[in-house]
DNA sequence: AATATATATCAACAATATTTGATAAGTCAA
DNA sequence: TTGACTTATCAAATATTGTTGATATATATT
């Protein structure tokens, strides 16, 4: 996976307001999904699509106990993506001036 | 809009590998379109489409110089970007708990 | 073992996004 | 004003995502 493909991915567990909210949920910490389900009002197996994305990305984490999962933020993700962004900010050396057209 | 589907139109914009490449490219400097079709070796339309995707999230801005179209990162966008993902790190206030199930 | 509960996975469908080639619109130069 | 050049837009085809209801899996309880 090439570093922009990465990127790609990260951002784009992020980029629905489902999986938003989810995150949201979570940042009051781990949470199970039928509470999840309460919270937003959502299916299980839409949100069971929503926390795959996630997982898979990365961005959050899973654990079982008894019959409940429970879901947490990983936090080594939102470094990952703080600095990202801030690669953003951070002006490249000016590319000279190629001529192209 | 509701704060996340601003955020995920946000995170959306990011999500794509093209998209990632022309902000990497935009990061040392504006640059013109026929600029970015050299460097990325993408077509005309397609490039259009993904700057336009990042134009209307307010990721970019463009400004027109004769014929040539100058595209530059927009640095209050990227500013909402961090405030996003500091957000995130943030922990919220702790739900009861709320027996779901 | 049988049943109930919590969640994952699947398949079908619907909705969105992306790519491509063609064409239009704006600007410049002759 | 004609032609060349740069970029945007459009329409069609394709690909990717998201939703829903049904079913499967794992765990607990009786």
């Amino acid at each position: 996976m090439t570093h922009s493909e990465r990127a790609a991915e990260l951002f784009h567990a992020l980029a629905d307001p489902t999986r938003l909210e989810i995150l949201d949920e979570l940042r009051a910490g781990e949470c199970c999904v039928c509470e999840l389900m309460d919270r937003l009002q959502a299916g299980q197996s839409r949100l069971s699509f929503h926390l795959r994305v996630l997982k898979e990305a990365g961005v959050i984490q899973d654990r079982r106990e008894g019959r409940w999962m429970y879901y947490a933020v990983n936090a080594e993700a939102l470094a990952e993506l703080g600095d990202l962004v801030d690669s953003f900010k951070q002006a490249k050396r000016a590319r000279r001036v190629a001529g192209c057209c």
